[in-house]
DNA sequence: CGGTTTTGACCTGCGC
DNA sequence: GCGCAGGTCAAAACCG
């Protein structure tokens, strides 16, 4: 069961939004489905915690990032402020299916 | 100096 | 069994 798995729309131009904790950018990968844009992965820098992060671009509208979020985070927020500034974002599922994967 | 990014190579699951 | 597509590793470069 389970790892759960937040996947984030948003509208930014930096690939990389501060949610709170420190990652470690450890692949990327040119995608058949969008060969423009490659993905991102990314992992929880905290030793012991193994959460994965995927961040690529949408397909038909560059101008958005879907960020996806793979487990959950074991321990304390490095940074003590902020969290996830839902304002305009997105959420997508939060499932060990994805029905849109 | 330590942690992180970068990048191509390597590994694996799946379909045919 | 083979090849594609995607996911991960690892070594050297990079940065504060």
């Amino acid at each position: 069961m389970g790892i759960r798995v937040f996947a984030l729309r948003t509208r930014s131009e930096e690939d990389i939004m501060d949610d709170g904790f420190k990652w470690r950018k450890y692949g990327k990968k040119k995608i058949k489905s969008n060969p423009i844009h490659p993905r991102n992965y990314y992992r929880c820098s905290s030793r012991g915690c193994q959460v994965k992060k995927r961040v690529e671009r949408e397909r038909d509208d560059s101008s958005y990032v879907i960020t996806t979020y793979e487990g959950v985070h074991n321990h304390p927020t490095p940074l003590n402020h902020i969290a996830l500034p839902i304002n305009d974002w997105a959420l997508q599922q939060t499932s060990s299916h994805s029905p849109f994967y």
